[in-house]
RNA sequence: GAGCCCGUAGCUCAGUCGGUUAGAGCGCUAGGUUGUGGCCCUGGAGGCCGUGGGUUCAAUUCCCAUCGGGCUCCCCA
């Protein structure tokens, strides 16, 4: 096709009004289990301080170089906000939402921007649900975040998931840790592929999830981390695993499954769907105990996930799930003449006002057509009037899905239709 | 930032070994039925064959570039 005059940056797509059904039907979904879960949604803005963002990622360069959306504007660094949780941890500091009593248990839905290169499953405006419960060390918190996640997905129809379990502990058990792996993996850097190298002194952990088949001999013989952890870290992991499996929560333990900030410690987590492809992350998350410390707080212990909401609509296509139901009206008025379209225009606000929906022709079409437009539209009755109708006082109901109709008065159409 | 594949109606796709008016199905629209949808029949609208350049008597077709899309790597807070 001709290129249109103007066009949607790289990676940001509309959400059109034949899928927006999807959107609206998960979005009141999350609400109502959330309320369930006794979740309070939190809705911070859409753009955020530079400096809170890239606080933290100073050695992932990467990130902060080629994936951050940001401009500048006099004073002030703008950046759109690529995830949530900063944001989150600020709005608790900045508004003393500690102040409030217990823990936080806190919920959003939103769009979220990273300048990456686009790739099924990954766009640069895209939508993230998450949870973040800020305020408690207990393995309740670890495990009550866990099952919600869970939850939304086997209620959206997705079972056939996995949930990826680890523990990194402390900053200083994982800086031990790190250690054990660059020595272990020292004698063969060599047979090394390019990429885990080059990986080897910037962010060693991450040679765990490599993707080269050269590698794999060498992560399989590595040293897990959960052999470093401190002794409150195993204990507080053992009681993850444990109320886990007390909730019948299946999970498979990962010493692979690594963060890169150093402000997550502890429980980490990862919800996998075999349907994605490459990105194949519906959700991940885990503790972050340093995190609102670091942002200004009170040293505050915090857990959270966050999860991908095309992510989610993807697998759901894959598995054939159909979100929500197809769009209807009440009633479709059709109308013959100058007359009676003055009428029907009349008539759809009593039908809305009896908690109807109502619509007419906005083209002057021929009756057929309207009736061919009221079928698209999955009209349930149509209310068809002309001269007769008119002059008589009783009008013709036809009830679209039976093929039968009936002539009533105005009254009577009410009633009926109240009472469906 | 890197690699591979792909760009023909709104959508899904034929097609042209380089040759005159570029096709189908679905969708849209009008009519067949001057007051009745879904099925059927007939007509219509809708394309600079993504864009720019090159080769050629001639390019939607071949070549190059560019833009856009897809998948993957990098990255993944």
């Amino acid at each position: 096709m001709a290129q249109p005059k103007y066009t949607t940056h790289l990676g940001m797509v509309d959400i059109l009004p034949d899928e927006i059904r999807k959107w609206q039907y998960l979005e009141n979904l999350i609400r109502e289990e959330a309320e369930k879960f006794n979740l309070e949604e939190i809705r911070t803005p859409i753009m955020e301080q530079t400096e809170l963002i890239v606080r933290g990622l100073g050695q992932l360069t990467d990130i902060v170089s080629k994936e951050i959306f940001s401009f500048s504007r006099g004073e002030d660094n703008y950046v759109l906000r690529p995830e949530l949780t900063a944001p989150v941890v600020r709005s608790y500091v900045e508004n003393h939402l500690d102040q409030r009593g217990g823990s936080q248990k806190l919920f959003y839905i939103g769009p979220m921007f990273r300048a990456e290169r686009p790739q099924k499953g990954r766009q640069r405006q895209f939508h993230q649900f998450g949870v973040e419960v800020i305020g408690s060390d207990d393995p309740v918190a670890d495990v009550e975040v866990i099952a919600f996640m869970i939850h939304i997905y086997n209620k959206v129809g997705i079972t056939n998931t996995s949930l990826k379990l680890n523990s990194i502990g402390d900053p200083e058990s994982r800086e031990k840790y790190k250690e054990a792996l660059k020595a272990h993996l020292k004698p063969n850097f060599d047979k090394l592929s390019e990429v885990s190298q080059k990986r080897f002194e910037k962010n060693p952990l991450r040679i765990l999830d490599s993707k080269e088949e050269e590698d794999q001999p060498f992560i399989e013989s590595v040293p897990v981390i959960t052999d470093y952890l401190s002794e409150e870290s195993l204990a507080h992991y053992n009681k993850v695993k444990e109320y886990l499996q007390d909730l019948e929560i299946e999970f498979v333990e990962d010493p692979y499954l690594v963060r890169g900030m150093d402000y997550y410690t502890q429980t980490a987590f990862e919800l996998i769907s075999p349907d994605l492809g490459a990105q194949d992350a519906l959700a991940g998350g885990g503790r972050y105990d340093l995190l609102v410390e670091e942002i200004g707080g009170q040293p505050t212990p915090a857990v959270g996930f966050a999860a991908g909401m095309e992510r989610l609509m993807i697998a759901c296509e894959e598995l054939g799930i159909q979100l929500g139901t197809e769009k209807e009206v009440d009633v479709y008025v059709v109308t013959l003449g100058d007359e009676a379209r003055k009428w029907g225009l009349k008539q759809l606000s009593l039908l809305r006002g009896n908690n109807l929906s109502a619509t007419m022709d906005y083209m002057g079409r021929s009756m057929k057509a309207q009736m061919k437009d009221a079928n698209r539209e999955n009209a349930r009755y149509t209310l068809i009037v002309g001269g007769n109708e008119l002059a008589e006082g009783k009008f013709t109901l036809r009830n679209m899905k039976e093929s039968e109709e009936q002539s009533l008065s105005l009254e009577e159409i009410i009633q009926k239709l109240k009472k469906d």
